[in-house]
DNA sequence: GTCTATAGTAAGATAGAC
DNA sequence: GTCTATCTTACTATAGAC
């Protein structure tokens, strides 16, 4: 057994790592509040209950119910973020150079992402987070339109970003179907559907 | 013009008038109350306020804060519903019979009414509302996709309830668009975009 | 039906010991 | 950094007069 506070001389990396398992902690029991409970529902004290941690140590990372929330919703767009940029430069990589069908790629891996996390789609899909929370959204939603108009080369015009954001938007739109299917057999043949769909809009001249 | 209540002879109408003046004196202080302020913000008080009344008048008439939200979102919703509506009978009695060009009409319809309805569309499109609106928004939604799929032929599988669901909700990312216009010159080219999209979708095999 | 005044409640946030 | 105890605030909702 090693001892529990180190008393290494050196450099303690332990009490940094002690914070971080304390903040995973709380994140976690966040996490597991705000799916049982929703956002508004959900309250601080639940939160401490379930971490087993005390206000005071919540109130010590996070500023308060909406930091936490903001918080993990970060973490969940991360996931998608990155699953689809690598997915397109694997893409790219095998020598895919359409842009259509590297918007495809990217499209599907997030789909694929959404298979599994039928809860967090609905915690954060879902119309019950912060008041300040739809602003995040519109800026990660303005990331996507950017990205999505630089790969497919449109150049800007309101018309191009409207269509950029609707791209965006029907692919969430097959995450959130994919949240509520009932039977896990249905889930391919909704994918296949969206990709269709953001084939038929991604290709109009 | 034939009496509004035509019950009774005896019985003055006049004091449901009353009733009735107040009622929508509640509602349009509390919808300017909501557009300046968000949901989350607004309060009972600042709407008492601007509409001249009184704490107990409102509570007699409404049961809360998301009564009020919702009743509003009620009208809002209902002049969308009636203008596509009316567009698409409109439509088939002047002898259009395409599916496809039956359910553009009803779009145009809607994306025409999100004309000067900026602000609203702000406030009821944006994520701030009561905790069990996106409830109310997930029914008004359902109603749209039943609709679309009655109009488009489509039978009912889950990937063709998904395409009808993302025709609506290009539409209102289309809304939404139109109420982020900077120039209102934009409008039409945005109309137009829209359109053409949905008119993509659905001539889909 | 409408009003004034007030009660009740809940939850977010802080202070200060350890 | 973590904890316990407490505070403050603000908003919903009601009671009861007119």
């Amino acid at each position: 057994m090693t001892t529990e506070t180190s008393s290494t001389p050196a450099r303690p990396t332990r009490q940094w790592s002690s914070t971080e398992r304390t903040r995973r902690a709380i994140l976690d029991a966040a996490l597991e509040v705000f799916i049982a409970e929703g956002y508004t529902e959900a309250n601080i004290a639940h939160i401490v209950e379930r971490s087993g941690l005390s206000v005071g140590s919540v109130y010590h990372h996070f500023s308060g119910k909406s930091d936490l929330f903001l918080a993990l919703w970060r973490e969940f767009e991360a996931v998608y973020s990155e699953a689809a940029a690598q997915a397109v430069a694997d893409a790219r990589h095998a020598g895919v150079t359409d842009p259509v069908e590297l918007f495809v790629a990217g499209s599907r891996a997030y789909l694929e992402v959404a298979r599994g996390r039928a809860e967090l789609t609905r915690l954060f899909r879902g119309g019950d987070g912060p008041p300040d929370y739809d602003a995040m959204g519109s800026d990660v939603g303005r990331e996507w339109t950017r990205n999505n108009m630089a790969l497919l080369g449109l150049d800007d015009t309101p018309a191009n970003r409207l269509r950029a954001r609707i791209m965006t938007s029907v692919v969430v739109e097959g995450e959130r179907a994919i949240a509520a299917a009932k039977r896990k057999g249905d889930i391919d043949a909704l994918i296949d559907e969206v990709l269709a769909i953001v084939r038929r809009i991604a290709s109009a001249q």
